[in-house]
DNA sequence: ACCTGGTGTCACCAGTCGGTGATATACAGT
DNA sequence: ACTGTATATCACCGACTGGTGACACCAGGT
């Protein structure tokens, strides 16, 4: 019985995080959020509008993404290039697998379009863009197609990881398996620039 | 007002199929599939005990994914590793692109563990486990892993691009990407397989 | 003391969900 | 023609969904 809008806004937001990275996108509605946020649900509506003007404010007011520049900051911008692209994929990797709400919102982006599958979407992208152009392999259109193939890769495997749910027998979440794929995908991303060097010699 | 059962089995299964490619999987439900097929709810109880014995049936008498013996039967066994390697995950791609219900089972499979994925992902695994075996590359398991991050990779954009979804401007549905993407896809693997042949002679 | 506006609580709506019991109807064996 | 059985239809259940109107409460201003 407390009277502060804010603070009330604030619990439904709570909740709806809690209640995504508990139970999955599958679960959210306005009765489960009201009662993971312990909130009367016509209060969502005073304060959000309706379902869609929740999840919008939600994206507004939350962090949806790890922020890539956190940790790309301390990479050495003079390393080769096939270092750095490494690093891209393995890092977004390892961003997305410690964030069990980022994970369940790119799952939530396959399947459904809403204003925060939405907005995440845009954010995961201007991360990636970001990501990219700093570290100056942009120009090399093939290398940043090969980067985000990588990545979708690694996403897909953490996603399948959620459940138990490895994929010829490589559950990214076990440490040594973990090792074995950013190993080969390392030395793939440098077989791949330095196929490309000796090709630019020619 | 048919008086029969295989039929109206039949009925209910196709009804199921045409939702989910139709819908998604987030439609199916008991009520939903009975108004798809035209038939009383009743009759999926009579017929496959619960909701769960339906995707259960489905899934033992449909086919669920393309089998991957038609795509790679006419391929050459002698042909170098990095061509077979190519092949099999680019074929694995175009299998996925060509059905929409394997689309759908695959996000499934992301979100839900139910009879039909759980019987999905084993076919799928199974698929996969033949395909590599058959190309004689499974030997090499860095290969593997590398093959398979790739097949991941591919259908995650592919899933992407489902909803016009597309991921850092890669839109795997339009031709011209899709070719971008190979020609990335096929020259990685060839600057890997190179890379070990040149180390292995050290 | 009174009113006003923001806040929280409760009860209810129509619709859908998965699931079931009773009943009508068509067909096969006699 | 009659009966038995498998098949299909209908009506209903309790629980849940998204959504809304009415009301109780508590604050601050006059």
């Amino acid at each position: 019985m407390q009277r502060d809008s804010e603070k009330t806004r604030q619990k439904i937001l709570a909740g709806l995080e809690r209640l995504i990275t508990r139970e999955g996108f599958t679960g959210v509605g306005v009765n489960a959020v009201a009662r993971e946020a312990g909130v009367d649900k016509v209060l969502i509506y005073r304060y959000f509008g309706s379902m869609g003007g929740l999840l919008e404010g939600f994206a507004n007011e939350k962090k949806l993404c790890p922020r890539m520049e956190d940790i790309f900051d301390n990479l050495p911008v003079d390393a080769p290039h096939h270092e750095i692209a490494t690093r891209i994929v393995l890092d977004h990797a390892r961003a997305l697998q410690k964030s069990p709400l980022a994970q369940e919102l790119v799952c939530w982006k396959l399947t459904e379009q809403n204003p925060l599958t939405i907005a995440f979407g845009k954010s995961m992208e201007k991360n990636g863009m970001k990501a990219l152009a700093e570290m100056g392999i942009i120009p090399d259109e093939e290398a940043v197609t090969l980067v985000t193939v990588l990545i979708c890769g690694l996403q897909y495997l953490i996603l399948r990881g959620r459940n138990n749910n490895p994929m010829m027998n490589i559950d990214y979440s076990k440490p040594e398996t973990r090792e074995k794929v950013e190993r080969v995908i390392s030395s793939a991303i440098k077989a791949f620039f330095e196929s490309r060097e000796g090709e630019s010699e020619k």
